[in-house]
DNA sequence: GATTACATTCATTCACGTGTGTATGTATAC
DNA sequence: GTATACATACACACGTGAATGAATGTAATC
């Protein structure tokens, strides 16, 4: 069993990351050796040493693999509501609830980041950027904020900075919290109302 | 250097745990070893396996040495202004930012808890204790959310469920989001405007 | 288009360090 | 004198990373 064609090796590149993904869910990623990652993706650790450096670079392309196609929804949604900021962060809590509550990988891969690993400097690079990452939604929402203020859309009184962070808290939070207890509410269901309490404390107030 | 008396047992006891609370921060709770833990407190492992059955063990005591304190005082709390349920919603927000900005034992351990360990199995007790002490919170904010609503402060078609889902998720994205990196925004000044936001959310609209 | 030469894709093996739990030693408080 | 509060020592397992091996795809050559 030995070298294979391009396309075989990329399909035992994808199981690796898969039991990569599995058993970082189940035994957390520092707890996981390379050895129960190769087994579970039907290979040895020949293989996993051979497509990556070591297990953060496993760890690096499993996030990679839910993330950049995320990041180019984000991009779809700010361009087609461009007009209306207050309406694209909307579509962008609701995506987020919607990924999470239907897509399997999404909630596996989000439940290792928010539970299942240490963001610790050993970790060094993904660390960094997620980090960078951070910052760049953080101004992100801050720029939607500060134009929702201009439209006079955001409520009084409140800095798009301070908006930012109390949407971030709250995003945050959702997917920490509900990932934690998944049994403990009906995000499907509820989540919409939710992150609608999160918008009204947002938004201004019109009185009619 | 041996046999001590009980308080200089008790303070080596605390040391260890001090240790722990350095170390687990800076390194990951998997990735510290009883022998750092026991040299950074100024002992060898045979005092920490004195003290404690392994590493687990000191985690579970390292928490409740902040937990405990914290406990009696959201009972304080709810004893003091139990007439307006919102109000102590509110001051328990505010307490916990308090605590987050103020107490660096608080801070510290924490960013343990969100950022540095993994909560899987292998650590059983503590995961499930956690998982009781947060459907006990919920029960507390359900019933407080309830009687809010019983006197028309709750926001109209929000259910007091979906108000503490609502609310757990906001206090736990502070938590997370800000300790995972402190500088994005000073919580001291920002923290009470942003949980205001949330707040109003929450809250019935009375239009003047 | 068959052969040759080389690079790819893994499996296997080995040397090494590191951490754990326990057993044992020991001096002191009680 | 005995239980306590540690320090020391030991056996063991496990994981890593690199070195090596092996077999096949692939491309160049004729």
């Amino acid at each position: 069993m030995v070298r294979r064609t391009k396309a075989e090796a990329a399909a035992t590149r994808d199981a690796i990351l898969d039991g990569a993904e599995a058993v970082f869910f189940e035994r957390g990623v520092a707890h996981t050796s390379l050895e129960e990652i190769a087994r579970r993706a039907g290979v040895t650790r020949g293989a996993v040493y051979w497509h990556f450096r070591n297990k953060n670079a496993v760890f690096d392309a499993m996030l990679e693999r839910v993330q950049l196609p995320l990041d180019e929804l984000i991009i779809e949604i700010e361009r087609q509501s461009g007009a209306d900021p207050m309406a694209v962060i909307r579509e962008i809590a609701f995506l987020g609830l919607r990924k999470l509550a239907e897509n399997e990988r999404y909630r596996r891969v989000y439940t290792i980041v928010f539970h299942r690993c240490e963001f610790v400097a050993a970790i060094g690079a993904v660390v960094q950027r997620r980090n960078a990452r951070s910052r760049q939604v953080r101004a992100m929402l801050e720029a939607h904020f500060a134009r929702a203020q201009r439209l006079g859309q955001l409520r009084t009184g409140l800095t798009p900075a301070q908006a930012a962070s109390a949407f971030r808290a709250f995003m945050v939070g959702i997917h920490d919290d509900w990932l934690r207890d998944p049994e403990q509410f009906d995000l499907s269901a509820e989540g919409p109302a939710i992150v609608d309490v999160m918008l009204a404390g947002l938004s201004d107030q019109h009185c009619t």
